[in-house]
DNA sequence: TGAAATATGTCAATAAGGTTGACGTATTTT
DNA sequence: AAAATACGTCAACCTTATTGACATATTTCA
């Protein structure tokens, strides 16, 4: 017989996996950055202006949920360090596209292909019938 | 006819659903943390302290993977606050076990309830037959 | 056209969470 | 008795974020 109130015990293997995971995930690309003197805030704007190439300012904001005051250091490292350039909007002026320079495709690729790497060697371990499952899981987990 | 070279385009969309997901994860928590004045660190530690209730800080050092230093001020706040108290060793009176306060329990609960209703509404959108391949990656990824 | 809104830049103060390095104390091990 | 271990703590510093305020250039709207 059911008890009156089935109280849910949280799910703590996966709180823990999930925490874990992630961890050794940006861990990864932390040790490329390092060696270049940037930190995880710069990879995260490396990444979004590589594959939102010419997104505005504003459009980085809304995607990384910071401050502009906060982004504005970020940036102008990567910019002074020839990473990043910023070129005005052709229909509204008033806007700085971002773009990716050469060296920093390199960057950008490199770190996304340590990454890459690292979830595809945890993927190359499930069944491929469970990878879209896992996908869509992630996505889920977005909203 | 297959290229000589067959480069492997990164998984950008894995890569951001991972991101997106943990955020979103690791948000969920935060608006918890914020009514009591803590913050993620302070996360931590209940979590780990709840789950290997009695634990040494050397276990909890190892756990966390930061600095005794960086521990300390945060362990400090939770035990002043009473939320976790520490006790000394049996075997070894060098140790400082740490435990839950009935308060502390409370908190740990709450957030780990916060994730883990989160965790499950993205499962629910999941074939259950797809849940143990989540799993498995999840602890693939932590390795 | 002039006012308002928008996109961006920037100054200043502050906070959370982390680091390295050094050193002290109590306790256990050798 | 000496060495190793477990923990605590002081100090200086770094990264990443915050809030608040204000400036400039450009676009939109009444």
């Amino acid at each position: 017989m059911k008890r009156d109130v089935e109280k849910q015990e949280p799910d703590f293997e996966l709180i823990e996996s999930l925490f874990f995971a992630y961890r050794s995930f940006v861990g990864e690309a932390d040790k490329i950055l390092a060696q270049y003197g940037f930190g995880r805030a710069h990879h995260r704007v490396l990444h979004f202006v590589y594959r939102r190439s010419g997104l505005t300012i504003a459009a980085l904001l809304d995607i990384l949920q910071i401050t502009k005051q906060s982004l504005a250091r970020v940036l102008k490292e990567l910019i002074d360090a020839g990473f990043i350039v910023q070129y005005e909007g052709e229909e509204d002026r008033r806007q700085r596209l971002l773009y990716l320079t050469p060296k920093g495709r390199v960057l950008a690729k490199e770190l996304s292909a340590a990454q890459s790497t690292k979830l595809h060697a945890a993927l190359a371990t499930i069944d491929v019938e469970g990878h879209s499952y896992i996908r869509d899981f992630l996505n889920a987990m977005s909203q």
